[in-house]
RNA sequence: GUGGCCAUAGCUCAAUGGUAGAGCCCCAGAUUGUGGUUCUGGCUGUUGCGGGUUCGAGUCCCGUUGGCCACC
C-alpha cells in the first residue's frame, strides 16, 4: 500500500507512506545496507534508535552464507537477526555486476562460482524469488542484470530485454507462491545511459506490473550527469501511485537532487562504508577523521548533532580510536553517518510537507560543497 | 679480558666496489543495490663515528663506539 501525502509545487519531490508487513515507511526514505544480515558495526537496537525505518539484506550473500536451511530453521531473516522492522532484499542482480569475474549469465539465470569457496551457485529469477520468500522479505526485488559502464547501446538493449523476461518470470513465480501474499515486489528499470532504452525498460517493467519500481544500473562507474539522466529518462514512465527506488545511491546532495526528480527510496553503502574508513558526513561536506588536523579537536563531529557519537565524544577521541583501529571508532562514525542520512531524509519529508523543499535542497547542496571548494 | 657476529629511513630489513631501496609507520587521496578490504600518491637517510685504499666505498682495510653471543 502506497499513499501519496504531499507533492512539492516546484519540483517532482513526493512525500508518501509505504505500508509493509513489518511496518510503515515514511518516504522519502533512506535504507541502511545490511548485506549479510547485519548493518555492519551496529545492532538492530541501535538502528531502531537512530531511527532507521527499513534495512536491506542481500539474496546472494545470505544464500551462500549461512544458506536457506539456516534461514528457514530460524524462521526467516527478521527473527534470525532480531530486527522486527521492514526488510528489503536485493535479488543478487548487483552481484551479477560486482562479481562479474566469477559468474556467467544465461537466459536461465546467473551462474556464480561463489566468492567464498568457489562452489557453483545458480540463481534464476525463480530461485531469487524463492530465496527472498524464505528470508521473509517485506520488499523483494526481481532478479535483474546490471550492466557495467560504459556499455554499448546494443548490449544495454539486449540486457534490458533479458531483465524484462526475468521480471516476467519473477512475477509468475510469485503467483505460484501463496506464502508471499504479504510481500511486496519491485521491478527494476535498466537501459544503461540511453534515453530510448530507459523508456523501453520502464514501460516493459510497468507493463508486467509490480508494487514498486526501482531504477537500477546506476552508480556503476558513470559520471554523475549520466546518472541523473538515467533517472530522468526512467521516471516519467513510472506510475505516480507506486514507490520509486533508485538503487545504490548516493551522496547527500545526490539524494536531494533525486528526490527533486521524483524518487522515494534509496539505499547506499556510502555512509556505512566510508564510516569504516574514517570519513564522516557533515552539513559542510565530508571529513576524513583520520587526518592530523583533528588530533586536538574537542568538539563533536558536527555541532548540534544528536547522534550517539556527537552526544558523547570529541573529534580528537574518535580520530584516536580510528588510528588505533579500535572497533568503537568505526561503530561511532557508522552511527553518525547513518543518523546524518536518516536525518537528511527526515528534513526532506518535513520540507516537502511544508512546501519548502526546493529551498532546503538548494541551501543544503550549496553548503555541502563549501568544504570541497575551499580545499 | 679474548674471540666471533652485528650496526643502512621512526621500526623490521634489502642493496656484485658503480644513481641507497622495500614493507610497516606517518601524511594525504579514492571508495555509491558492502569493500573493517583494497588501491593510488607523498614525506623520511651525515649508511654508528674517525681515518685509509680506489676514478668511485653501505660494500674493502685500520682504528673507535655501542649491542649481542661464546669462552676464560
Amino acid at each position: 500500500m502506497f499513499k501519496l501525502l504531499a507533492t512539492d509545487p516546484s519540483c517532482k519531490a513526493r512525500r508518501a507512506r509505504l505500508t509493509t508487513a513489518h511496518g510503515v515507511i515514511e518516504t522519502p526514505a533512506f535504507m541502511p545496507v545490511g548485506t549479510q544480515g547485519s548493518v555492519k558495526a551496529v545492532s538492530p537496537a541501535e538502528l531502531r534508535a537512530l531511527p532507521a525505518q527499513i534495512i536491506l539484506g542481500n539474496t546472494y550473500h545470505l544464500f551462500v552464507r549461512p544458506g536457506m536451511e539456516v534461514m528457514r530453521h530460524f524462521g526467516g531473516l527478521h527473527r534470525f537477526m532480531n530486527w522486527d522492522g521492514p526488510i528489503l532484499t536485493d535479488s543478487g542482480g548487483y552481484q551479477i555486476f560486482s562479481l562479474a569475474k566469477i559468474r556467467k549469465i544465461t537466459e536461465e539465470g546467473a551462474q556464480f562460482q561463489n566468492h567464498l569457496d568457489g562452489t557453483p551457485t545458480f540463481i534464476s529469477p525463480e530461485i531469487a524469488m524463492e530465496i527472498q520468500s524464505s528470508l521473509g522479505s517485506d520488499i523483494a526485488m526481481v532478479l535483474d542484470e546490471c550492466p557495467p559502464y560504459p556499455c554499448e547501446h546494443d548490449y544495454a538493449a539486449r540486457s534490458l530485454e533479458l531483465t524484462a523476461r526475468w521480471a516476467e518470470r519473477c512475477k509468475q513465480a510469485l503467483n505460484s507462491q501463496p506464502s508471499t501474499l504479504n510481500q511486496l515486489t519491485f521491478g527494476i528499470v535498466q537501459g544503461g545511459t540511453f534515453e530510448d532504452l530507459r523508456r523501453a525498460s520502464a514501460e516493459a517493467t510497468v507493463q508486467i506490473g509490480f508494487d514498486g519500481y526501482a531504477i537500477g544500473g546506476v552508480s556503476v562507474g558513470e559520471p554523475e550527469p549520466e546518472m541523473m539522466h538515467a533517472v530522468e529518462w526512467s521516471e516519467p514512465f513510472l506510475p505516480n501511485d507506486k514507490p520509486r527506488y533508485v538503487m545504490g545511491l548516493g551522496t547527500p546532495p545526490q539524494l536531494l537532487e533525486l528526490i527533486a526528480r521524483g524518487v522515494d527510496m534509496f539505499d547506499c553503502v556510502l555512509p556505512t562504508r566510508l564510516a569504516r574508513n574514517g570519513t564522516a558526513f557533515t552539513s559542510g561536506g565530508t571529513l576524513n577523521l583520520k587526518n592530523a588536523e583533528f588530533t586536538l579537536q574537542k568538539g563533536p563531529i558536527e555541532d548540534g548533532c544528536i547522534c550517539p557519537a556527537c552526544r558523547e565524544f570529541s573529534r580528537g577521541y574518535i580520530r584516536h580510536l580510528l588510528k588505533a583501529e579500535e572497533i568503537l571508532g568505526l561503530r561511532l562514525v557508522t552511527l553518525h553517518n547513518l543518523h546524518f542520512y536518516l536525518n537528511l531524509m527526515a528534513r526532506a519529508r518535513q520540507t516537502i510537507e511544508a512546501g519548502t523543499f526546493e529551498n532546503f535542497r538548494r541551501g543544503f547542496v550549496a553548503g555541502f560543497s563549501v568544504r570541497e571548494a575551499e580545499s
